[in-house]
DNA sequence: TCTTACATACATACGCGAATGTATGTATGA
DNA sequence: TCATACATACATTCGCGTATGTATGTAAGA
């Protein structure tokens, strides 16, 4: 076959993507063989060599194509919702996190292969250490406005921010977990807002007024 | 070599288990060879075929080392803490989970290799089926419980029992998530018990005395 | 504007190692 | 002596990486 223009090659770079994460989703990372991408993406493994250095940064890449920071999150919201409290910002970002977990398919699919279908060791440094740059992220997002809040409302007795940012985190992943684990029984958008404000009104419960005078 | 007593062959078969631990913690499941595995157990590949089928039946033979069913648990616990009120139950459901996670070495290690080291595929059918059957295991204790406690407390507007069943899951699945995939970073003992008990308290609050006059 | 030269975007072919499963050998306990 | 509990040897498969072939897009120069 010929030299195609920059953008179909581009496009091709894009039909291998999709193709690694079906593959990947149906037989994991480490049984998906570059093979058989190329023949879903209707190309040869040369074509995948061309593009990427091997199965790894492929992976990368993959992840690569629907991350999203947690700083542009924050950002994102912090403009779409102007002037809006701790509370209300912590809780639109879970409902964030929840609403893409719903909807976004090539986002579930990506998270799916790196949570669960990807056994993480040295040749995938590189994802490892996204991952774990991801955890450490979302969980200093999460101590940072669990502070704010703990300023307007109050704590459970004994704990601190850090620990219900913890318990914040916990629930999350636990959410991810679940739904993507068990998407034919678990529904994480049914009943996804009363769920999050439920759990944040147990976690940052009113100040009562003696609490309000003592602290004051 | 020769051969050995039955009670010899059996300390084989653990020694392969062992070995089969390590390496698949180190490796996942995928890249852990039998060869390595051998060696790790002084042994040949010949004594692993003679003890388990194959690779998979090694995998399945490590967890249900390891499995207890939550029959067994709620059963163990009801004696333990005889006339208990449900929600209390509850919290000591939660807090051996914790425990374990945090105490039980060998557990941490199979559930992390079952659920962060290993790519499931129809290879690993039996795994894959055991992995689900646990979680609807759980899921309905929990489903189960959070009925009983909602007679005594109440329940947050607009959430049923099995909503706070599926809440209460998605936590304890993310404390696996977060202790297993960052033990550096999470520490899922610290404050274990007041994190429990903010939580429950906040998803089964008292009843406030015209709800109960209501209700009755 | 037309040609030339080079880079691009792949396809094809080859060699290799690693792991698996099986078949067979063998020494010992019962 | 016979089944057990392994060890050893062998064949086969599979996927990877690399080397090489090839046709076309594209830019520079005449």
């Amino acid at each position: 076959m010929a030299r195609k223009t920059k953008s179909e090659s581009e496009q091709t770079r894009e039909h291998i993507l999709d193709a690694a994460e079906a593959e990947m989703l149906d037989r994991g990372v480490g049984k998906a063989s570059l093979e058989r991408i190329a023949q879903r993406a209707n190309v040869t493994r040369g074509a995948i060599y061309w593009h990427f250095e091997d199965k790894s940064a492929l992976l990368a890449a993959m992840v690569a194509r629907t991350k999203m920071p947690m700083r542009d999150l924050r950002q994102c919201l912090s403009e779409h919702i102007p002037g809006a409290a701790p509370l209300e910002l912590l809780k639109e970002m879970m409902l964030h996190g929840v609403n893409r977990l719903a909807t976004d398919d090539q986002h579930r699919r990506v998270c799916h292969i790196v949570l669960h279908r990807c056994e993480i060791d040295q040749s995938e440094a590189a994802s490892a250490r996204l991952l774990a740059a991801m955890f450490d992220e979302t969980r200093a997002a999460l101590v940072a406005i669990s502070h704010e809040v703990a300023e307007q409302r109050s704590l459970p007795a004994g704990l601190t921010a850090e620990d219900i940012a913890d318990m914040i985190m916990a629930y999350m992943a636990g959410l991810y977990e679940c739904s993507l684990r068990h998407p034919d029984t678990y529904r994480v958008e049914h009943g996804a807002e009363t769920k999050i404000e439920a759990l944040l009104n147990g976690l940052f419960p009113l100040p009562s007024p003696e609490q309000t005078a003592t602290s004051s």
